[in-house]
DNA sequence: GGTAGATAGTTGCATCTGATACTATCTCGC
DNA sequence: GCGAGATAGTATCAGATGCAACTATCTACC
């Protein structure tokens, strides 16, 4: 005979939210996201945003906002602010586009690049921590399972594909 | 022979951002997060804390918003707010506790139940075409990864453990 | 039994986010 | 070249979020 909990209301529904992938995937990324963000904000004041440009500005060089948006999937308005913050910091450059009056070329200053030389052991270090235990095929199957949910989310959601 | 790429800046980090857990994460989280909270919220007027509310509630029957916090992680405030939201639209009940004057206990109505069976299979198919095309096994151990970076962050921000 | 500290829940506030609207510039077709 | 539509980027606004402060109630210790 299986035990009944007294109040337990039928539900039969076969939906249990611990197990629900959604729920399991958004609770781990915000306590992932928020233990990363408060890293780089109390240590370096740098937003997410703007760590993720420096990242990309660092690995791929100057590019103007717009390739930015394609590169990180962020919103157009979250790359200026981000780019802006960083500007006023001098962290970045944005310099006049000859060929198109309506973009802005930004690159890493200096200081920008070692900022970027200075936090990124440290990102390494709270990434091993969080993989630490895990064996490394493992951590290569999540990567590839969280880029196949953001690629099927994407197709949900009805999003233009690469191939139009 | 390696091509090197003329503007490549001499990035040592050895940081890719597109390899970086965190990174890969949180966009996979924020693309799932987008097209679920739309469903709910276009369908039903549903935000995504008041769906995990009612989920929870479904399942585990009545209990004070305080219980509501520990089981779904999130904060007081937004557990408040979204108590506070299904209570306007008569989909849960909140009751004085004679026990405890300071709390309330919470319970979803009939209207509240009916909505949450309605939302469940719906809930469920997006979940299974989120995952259509991988392997069970492999589903099974992504959910006990995301449970292993969720404990590893908690850890590493500190976090009050269960055994104190 | 009264006071100090803990707990339940709400409100206020400051911030982040993303959608929309807008300006400036570019491209294409004629 | 010139006007219609596309594109780069910014400004503006509404909603979500989470921390801190607050009220009310409970608990424990003297």
């Amino acid at each position: 005979m299986t035990a009944q909990p007294r109040t337990m209301p039928a539900d039969t529904t076969g939906l249990q939210l611990d197990a629900y992938l959604p729920y399991r995937l958004s609770v781990a990324s915000n306590a992932v996201s928020r233990l990363i963000a408060r890293a780089y904000e109390d240590r370096f004041g740098l937003s997410i945003p703007q760590w993720r440009l420096t990242c990309v500005l660092a690995e791929d060089g100057p590019m103007n906002q717009s390739a930015l948006v394609s590169r990180t999937g962020m919103d157009k308005v979250t790359v200026s602010r981000a780019a802006q913050g960083l500007a006023k910091r001098r962290l970045l450059v944005r310099s006049e586009n000859d060929l198109d009056g309506r973009s802005h070329v930004v690159a890493l200053s200096p200081e920008g690049l070692r900022l970027h030389a200075e936090i990124a052991p440290l990102a390494l270090a709270y990434e091993a921590a969080l993989i630490s235990g895990l064996d490394p095929s493992e951590v290569a199957l999540l990567k590839r399972l969280l880029l196949r949910l953001q690629g099927a989310a994407g197709v949900l959601a009805g999003e233009r594909t690469e191939a139009s």
